[in-house]
DNA sequence: TTGCAAATGAGAATGCAGTATCAGTAGAAT
DNA sequence: ATTCTACTGATACTGCATTCTCATTTGCAA
């Protein structure tokens, strides 16, 4: 990251505005607003710089390709909405989980992802659709 | 699963008998001591009919393909071994997790993976992994 | 036994996320 | 403005986990 093009700035103005990790996928989707054109290998490119500078961080899901975040936004984790498969943050963390494991076990980190219906979906479920309940 | 085959019993039978999720590269290698020559495909194969059958489960940890383990064992969680690389089963969960969503926020359901040393690395110390993979 | 469809094993094929290639573009130092 | 060269976009390619193909084997019912 020697230069500072407009796909860069594109690129870390969207991590940096999304206040949710977005996939590599959906940073290219909302950095062409910005740069008509931008391609996902600059995404890509970008990213690993980003990672190797320590401005980005990669936010690992069980069964799905990593998504990309602002590193220092401090101990958190995460929801992902069913719906529309979007993933948000939260920071609420309840202590003491490293000591659940088992004896002889040594746990040093932990991750934990909440599963459900973001406020859009959860509104959206009950609104809309023919499936008027009675 | 029409017919009762040497392999798919072989293939259920490590399955149960691991105290642990098992990837699909585990499960032939194991199965191999009662089959020889048994292949990838018929592990894939086998545990496809086993899911669809509910005898079985995928386990997805982040960033891995998934793991199986038997269903029935009841509301548990998993550590992975950052030596090993190997997932064990743990019982405790503290309660509550889905009440830590955000206003708005529906969860449904949590995962929660911690991560650290098995025993054995704990003990090896810095030794490098003689394990198998995954 | 026999017969036959289900099951198997080996390897080719697929799907997909991410990476490399390369000719053309465009920062920025001069 | 010129020049150098890092950067870009399109696309081909890689690496992988998983699935498909097909000739062969094998449960198992008759």
């Amino acid at each position: 990251m020697e230069r500072l093009t407009r796909q860069r700035i594109a690129i870390a103005t969207v991590i940096e505005a999304a206040r949710r990790p977005l996939s590599p996928q959906e940073i290219c989707d909302a950095a062409q607003a910005h740069v008509a054109g931008l391609g996902v290998a600059t995404v890509y490119r970008t990213l690993k710089a980003m990672i190797a500078e320590g401005a980005v961080r990669g936010v690992e899901l069980p069964g799905e390709p990593p998504r990309y975040e602002p590193t220092g936004l401090g101990h958190h984790h995460h929801f992902r909405c069913d719906g529309c498969a979007r993933v948000f943050d939260f920071d609420a963390c309840p202590g003491g989980l490293d000591a659940l494991a088992p004896k002889g076990f040594v746990s040093e980190r932990h991750e934990f992802v909440l599963y459900g219906k973001c406020p859009e979906c959860a509104a959206r479920k009950r609104g809309v659709g023919t499936r008027a309940r009675r």
